[in-house]
Order: structure tokens, then C-alpha cells, then sequence
RNA sequence: CUGGCCGUGGCGCAGUUUGGUAGCGCACCGCGUUUGGGACGCGGGGGUCGUGAGUUCAAAUCUCACCGGCCAGACCA
């Protein structure tokens, strides 16, 4: 009696499995607005998970969180050249309001550089003053051509960091501790995603950057996501919004500015890393539910024993649900669940009850077993964590598996098409990047040989890591 | 913006070739029986057929324009 698929497999058709997921597990829904997006509450609740996870991050490397305006005057953005002419393509401008056209048109936020700069240097008067270390949590808009919820829209969620420092060395090295201490740590750690680091090349750089960072995982149909962002700025938007300051000799400097974002683009990546043909599958440290009681069936006693084992984990601080809906088959609940990604669902039954048993079923290798219910807790707490650690373990080795080292463009360029192709930055060079280009192929990080960032691109053994990417 | 496919109840589709006034599955509502992996029976509700114009006695069906979606290309978190 086989069933029609829960979802279009992803060996079938992998943009499709992803559209089925987003509506099936409830995620999100496209906006009225072409390119927007609705995210709906389960779909929030992984977000707000993220948000806080990195949250506690930023602000353990120092960073404050503050908020500014989503319209920035229009003069801002065409101060710094390069960042205009990366931005300008994809700004939505507001001409009109209050029933009248406006003397100047305000542009809604793509980023934020230009309006932190300018109060920076308002801020920013003496070397005591650095560094100044701001966060927000905001939405921009960049008016995308082709969108895909979660990965390309027009309106997004994300937190941008901006920091202004004394010396180039600092502001450099703060770049990178972010990438390294938040980023990559909450990747690996919390999303379970495992992530390569790199620096980017002058073709994928930031408008306005002197030096991008960035964080690259490799998604299930071997396509590379590029999860987070680290810049630093150099003096360009320091020296347009005049932020300086005196040094200890009383002299007048201009700081150095960083900044680095991740976005709600990281839930496309969580489902395209974890997700298989039954659903999601969130890692426990992420998941808004850890785990799902189910109670089978109503009468037998197995309602309130559900209720006392929620209660119980929940003291010890596990997050976890009950799901009492008898009215709804137990066949039903559970697809639902696994769609969720809900990592472990204890289920209450007569049967089970009567030996003093319930069902604990993994999420991610959809296996159950019986277990006493004096031990649920435990057993609960350890699964969490080898759950945890074995979907890391799994993207970790289906990444290594689709990674191939090559010696030339043509091999990187097959290589590619079924994952990533690592080639020396000195065989591919910048005429070799515009070819692959061609074949929509791309070079998502430069990587010194011991996969941490160089220093810069020319330093000996520098690896290019190319990829078809999103 | 370029090329290909496609817009019909919430979702997935048939109906379009050969114009005749809209149907199926799932979902939804009610009642009952069910509940250890998408339950079943009976009874219901819901659609300006993407939008606009045109041809016609008559348009989901034919013509034109526009809008939107998906996939593949140029840009980006």
C-alpha cells in the first residue's frame, strides 16, 4: 500500500522538494508582493531561535545591539562610489508620501553602512571612543529579479553588525573574530551545518569592501549557500562620513570600519542541508520543539501519563510538547511532526503503558525503540545530543564526499556540477573565474591550505573553492 | 530582461484540440464509528475559470494585450 509521496523527492526534483517543504511544514508562504515573503509561526520560531543564538554571540564579542531608520536619505547612498553602483540596481525609492512628491527621495534600507557612518561620526570623537561595536536586527529590501523564499527575497530579516576601530590591524582582526566566534561557531554548533571559511575574491566582494569574509555550506543537491558575511571596509566609508578621531598624540585619524551579517537566507539553509524526503530535520539545539509527546490514543490512561512526562522534561529544561489531538489519526500527527523536523517524539500508548513502556522515535533515522518510562528523561537527553552530533557528522561527510581537488578549469568545472571543486587560486586566477563564470559556476572562497582565511589572495597555497551556487 | 513550461474552489489537477454556462482528488464543515504510521461511512459548504478587451446567439475553451508563477541564464545576504 504505498502511499503517494509526503513530498516530491528530492532526487526528483529538488526545487520542488523545497516548495513542498515550505508549505507542508508550515514554514512560509510567498507575500502579495512579488518577491516577498510570509513567514509563519513554526517557520518564526526557527528564526527567533537563531536570532537567539547569534544574539548571545555578538554580544559576548562585545557588540551592543541599537536600531536605525529603514529610510535613509538618498544622498547617503552616493557618497561611497562602489557601494552606489552595487547597490543602486536593486534600491526600492520613495518618491511619494504624505500625498506629495518628496524634495529628496528616500531609499528603503538595503544595508545600513551609510546611516550608521554618518552617526558614527557624530559618536566618534576620541580614540576613547573606539572600538564602537553596534549590532541591529532589522529587515532591508533589495529588489531581487529572481526570488525564492528564504534564500533570494526582496524584503528579508537579518542582523548587521558595524564597527568602527582605531588601526586597520583591529578593525581586521574583528572582522575575522566574528566569522570565526559567531558565525561559523553558531553554524557548526547550532545549526549543525558545517561550514567552510574564506575570503572572497574581488569579483564576489561587498560594494564598498576592501576584504570580504565569508561562511559556505554545501547544500543536499550539492549547491554551495553562502551563510554569513564578514567585511571590512577599510577607510572608504569612514573617510565619506567623517569618522575620526584623535589619537594619543592629539593627532586626527580616520577609523576603520567593519561590517558583517547573517539573514533569515540561514533557514534555507538549515532545510537544504538537513531536510530529506519525509521533511525537515532540525538539529536540537535549534529546534523551538525538542520533542513531542504524542498521546495515541484517548482513555487508557495515556493522557495523563503524556502530561506528567511534558512536565517532566520540561524541568529539566527540555523543550518539549504535548500533542494530545486524538481527534486526529496517529498516522496524521506523526507525518506532521516529521515534516516539522521535530527531532524526537516520545508516543503514549495502552500497549506500550502496560509494560510500563513508551516509544521513543528519532527524527533523523526514523528509529524507534522501548523505553521505560522511568528512563524517558535520560534517554531523551542523551538522544538530544547524539542527535545533534550525528546530523554534523552527516553533513560534515556528504560535504567531504562531493568535494573534489582538481588541477585544472575543466575538471573544476565538471567537478561542479555534483559539488565543490578546490583548485589552486594560482591555476584559476581572475580569467579563469570569468570562465567558470560562464557555466554559472563561481568561486565561493579563497582558503589558505589549512582551510583557514589567508591573508590575502596572493600568499603561497591559496585554494580556490568553486561551486554552483545559490 | 532572454528562452521554455504554466495560471480553473485552500492545494493538486481534468475539461481547451471539436465554444453550449464547471468537474475530480485532497483539504474544510456536521453526525457517527475510529485512533500503535496519511481512518471510514453518510450528509454538506465553497469557484467573477489570472486580468482586460475582442469575436460569437453563446467563451474556461477562439484572438490580442497585460499580470503572475515555475525552471534555465546576468546580480546579490
Amino acid at each position: 500500500m504505498a502511499k503517494a509521496p509526503v513530498l516530491t523527492p528530492q532526487s526528483e526534483d529538488f526545487p520542488r522538494w523545497y516548495q513542498d517543504i515550505l508549505a507542508k511544514a508550515e514554514l512560509a508562504d510567498n507575500g502579495p508582493v512579488r518577491g516577498t515573503m510570509v513567514i509563519r509561526p513554526y517557520g518564526y520560531s526557527l528564526w527567533e531561535r537563531m536570532q537567539a543564538e547569534v544574539d548571545q554571540r555578538i554580544k559576548a564579542a562585545g557588540a551592543e545591539n541599537a536600531y536605525f531608520p529603514l529610510f535613509i536619505p538618498q544622498s547617503y547612498l552616493t557618497r561611497e562610489a562602489e557601494h552606489v553602483e552595487g547597490f543602486s540596481p536593486e534600491l526600492a525609492v520613495v518618491t511619494h508620501a504624505g500625498g506629495k512628491e518628496l524634495e529628496e527621495p528616500v531609499v528603503v534600507r538595503p544595508t545600513s553602512e551609510t546611516v550608521i557612518g554618518e552617526y558614527m561620526s557624530k559618536w566618534v570623537q576620541s580614540h576613547r571612543d573606539l572600538p564602537l561595536l553596534l549590532n541591529q536586527w532589522a529587515n532591508v529590501v533589495r529588489w531581487e529579479l529572481r526570488t525564492r523564499i528564504f534564500l533570494r527575497t526582496s524584503e528579508f530579516l537579518w542582523q548587521e553588525g558595524h564597527t568602527a576601530h582605531a588601526t586597520e590591524a583591529d578593525a581586521s582582526a574583528y572582522a575575522l573574530q566574528i566569522l570565526h566566534d559567531v558565525y561559523r561557531a553558531f553554524m557548526v554548533d547550532v545549526l549543525a551545518i558545517p561550514v567552510l571559511i574564506g575570503r572572497k575574491t574581488r569579483q564576489e566582494r561587498f560594494a564598498g569592501a576592501i576584504n570580504t569574509l565569508a561562511c559556505e555550506a554545501m547544500m543536499r543537491d550539492g549547491k554551495a549557500l553562502q551563510m554569513g558575511t564578514s567585511h571590512e571596509l577599510g577607510q572608504n566609508f569612514a573617510k565619506v562620513f567623517d569618522i575620526s578621531f584623535q589619537d594619543t598624540s592629539g593627532e586626527q585619524q580616520t577609523a576603520w570600519t567593519t561590517s558583517w551579517g547573517v539573514s533569515t537566507r540561514m533557514m534555507g539553509g538549515l532545510i537544504m542541508c538537513h531536510g530529506d524526503d519525509t521533511g525537515l530535520r532540525v538539529p536540537p539545539r535549534l529546534a523551538a520543539t525538542q520533542v513531542v509527546v504524542m498521546v495515541i490514543k484517548d482513555g487508557d490512561g495515556a493522557g495523563e501519563a503524556a502530561a506528567r512526562l511534558v512536565s517532566e522534561l520540561q524541568a529539566a529544561g527540555v523543550r518539549a510538547k504535548l500533542d494530545g489531538r486524538t481527534d486526529t489519526s496517529f498516522g496524521r500527527r506523526s507525518i506532521d511532526w516529521e515534516l516539522k523536523g521535530v527531532p524526537v517524539r516520545v508516543e503514549v500508548g495502552p500497549r506500550d503503558l502496560a509494560n510500563g513502556e513508551v516509544t521513543i522515535v528519532r527524527r533523523d533515522l526514523a528509529e524507534k525503540r522501548q523505553v521505560p518510562i522511568a528512563e524517558v528523561g535520560h534517554r531523551v537527553e542523551m538522544l538530544l545530543e547524539l542527535i545533534q552530533s550525528d546530523l554534523l557528522a552527516e553533513a560534515s561527510e556528504r560535504r567531504d564526499t562531493n568535494t573534489f581537488d582538481v588541477s585544472t578549469i575543466e575538471e573544476a568545472r565538471e567537478a561542479a556540477q555534483q559539488g565543490f571543486a578546490r583548485i589552486p587560486w594560482a591555476t584559476l586566477g581572475e580569467e579563469g573565474e570569468a570562465k567558470l563564470a560562464e557555466d554559472a559556476i563561481t568561486v565561493r572562497c579563497l582558503q589558505s591550505a589549512d582551510g583557514q582565511v589567508p591573508a590575502s589572495e596572493t600568499e603561497s597555497g591559496v585554494v580556490a573553492v568553486v561551486a554552483r551556487a545559490y
